[in-house]
DNA sequence: ACCTGAACACCGTTCAAGT
DNA sequence: ACCTGAACACCGTTCAAGT
C-alpha cells in the first residue's frame, strides 16, 4: 500500500479544505469530523495528520476559507455609500453572509483554541482584513483620527457580532422585541451618535 | 446487577449536574463528556440516560445552574447605583463572573441545540430573568417605557456580550484597541448618549 | 422497577510497516 | 518518501438481561 502520490501536499490541503467546507456548510460544526473530511477525498485520516498539525489547524483552515469568503461580501456589496449608511450597509452585507452560511459563521465562534493558545497569525490578519473595512467607513466620522477608528470599529463590530450570535441562535428571548436587523439599526445609530457629538 | 436504589431519580439528576458543573470549570466544553459525568457519580452512562432526555438536555441543565449563578451574582452587585453608572456595574458584574468562570460561560454559548430547536421554556426562562435586571435599571432612561426598556435592554446586552465574547477569546484582533472593560464602557455610555437625547 | 453491561457506530491521534 | 491500516483511548446512544 501507500506511496500513490497522485496529488502534491499541497494539493491534498487544498482537497481537504474543500472538502472540510462542503461538509460544514451540510452538517454544520457539531457533526464535523476530519475522519469525514478523510473520506470525502479519499484518503486515510492518517494522511491528514500528515499534512496538517491536528484537528484544531484543520478547523482554523476551513474557517478561514469562511473569514474570506465574509470579507469579500461585505467589500462586494459595499456601494457607495457613507458614514452611518455606510456603517449600516456593511451590517447588513455581514447579517445576510451569517444567514445564507449560517453553519459556516457559526463555527467561527464554536470553535475555540485551547485556553491561552493565541490565534495563528495568518489567521489574525484575515480578522484585521474585516476590522479595516469597518475602520475605513468610521474614519471620517471620527474626525480621521485613526486609533479612535480603530477602536470605534472594535466596539462596533463586535456589538453587531453579539446581536447576531445572540439571535440567530435564539437566546435573544426576542419575545416582544424587534428583528435582529432592528436592533443592529437601533445599535449603529445611537453609539454613532454619541460618538460623533461627544 | 441492578436495583440500587441508593437514590431516587431526582438525587441522581442532581448529583449529575453538580457532578457536570465541577467537570465543565475543570475541563472547559471541548472536553466535557456524559461518560465522564456518570464516571463522577458513580452510575453508568445508561442510568444518565435514563434520567436525562440526552446530551443537550444535560447540557442544558448544567448551563442553567450557571445562568443562575450570573444572575445572582448581578443581582448581589447591583448596589444602588443607577442610570448609566448602574448599568456600567451591571456589565462588570457580568465581565468579573465571565473571567472568574469562563469555562461554564462559554459552553453557554459553545452549546447550540440542532438548528431550528428552541429553547425549552425552562430555560428561556432564566435568560429572561438576566434581561429583566437590565431592563429595571434601563427603565428610567426611557422615560419610563418598557417596550422601549426592552428592545434597550437586548440591544445592549447583546452587544456587551459580543465584546466580551470575542475578547476573551481573542478574536477582536485588540492590537492598539483598549481593554474590553474601555469598549464595553465607551458602549455603553455613546449608545445611552444617542438613546436619551432622541 | 431500576440499573448494568455490552454493543453499535462513531471520534482524534499515532505510528509501524508496506510499497 | 508517502500513505495505509490498525491500534489506542475515547465518544453518544440504545436496550436486552439481570436483580
Amino acid at each position: 500500500m501507500a506511496r500513490r502520490s497522485d496529488h502534491t501536499r499541497e494539493e491534498i490541503r487544498a482537497l481537504a479544505i474543500k472538502a472540510g467546507v462542503a461538509l460544514l456548510s451540510e452538517s454544520g460544526f457539531a457533526k464535523f469530523s476530519t475522519r469525514e473530511v478523510a473520506r470525502r477525498i479519499g484518503y486515510t485520516v492518517g494522511t491528514l495528520y500528515n499534512v496538517f498539525g491536528g484537528y484544531d489547524d484543520i478547523v482554523l483552515h476551513i474557517n478561514a476559507v469562511t473569514l474570506d469568503d465574509l470579507s469579500r461580501a461585505m467589500q462586494a456589496r459595499k456601494g457607495k455609500r457613507e458614514g452611518a449608511a455606510g456603517i449600516r450597509q456593511l451590517a447588513l452585507s455581514y447579517l445576510a453572509f451569517a444567514r445564507e452560511h449560517y453553519f459556516r459563521w457559526s463555527a467561527l465562534f464554536e470553535h475555540n483554541l485551547p485556553q491561552g493558545t493565541p490565534l495563528p497569525d495568518w489567521y489574525a490578519v484575515k480578522i484585521q482584513e474585516l476590522f479595516r473595512q469597518v475602520e475605513e467607513m468610521l474614519l471620517p466620522l471620527v474626525g480621521g483620527k485613526p486609533k479612535q477608528a480603530a477602536e470605534a470599529a472594535r466596539v462596533l463590530w463586535a456589538s453587531i457580532h453579539g446581536i447576531y450570535a445572540l439571535g440567530l441562535s435564539g437566546k435573544l428571548d426576542t419575545v416582544g422585541a424587534g428583528s435582529v436587523e432592528g436592533m443592529v439599526t437601533s445599535l449603529i445609530d445611537h453609539y454613532l451618535e454619541g460618538l460623533t457629538k461627544a
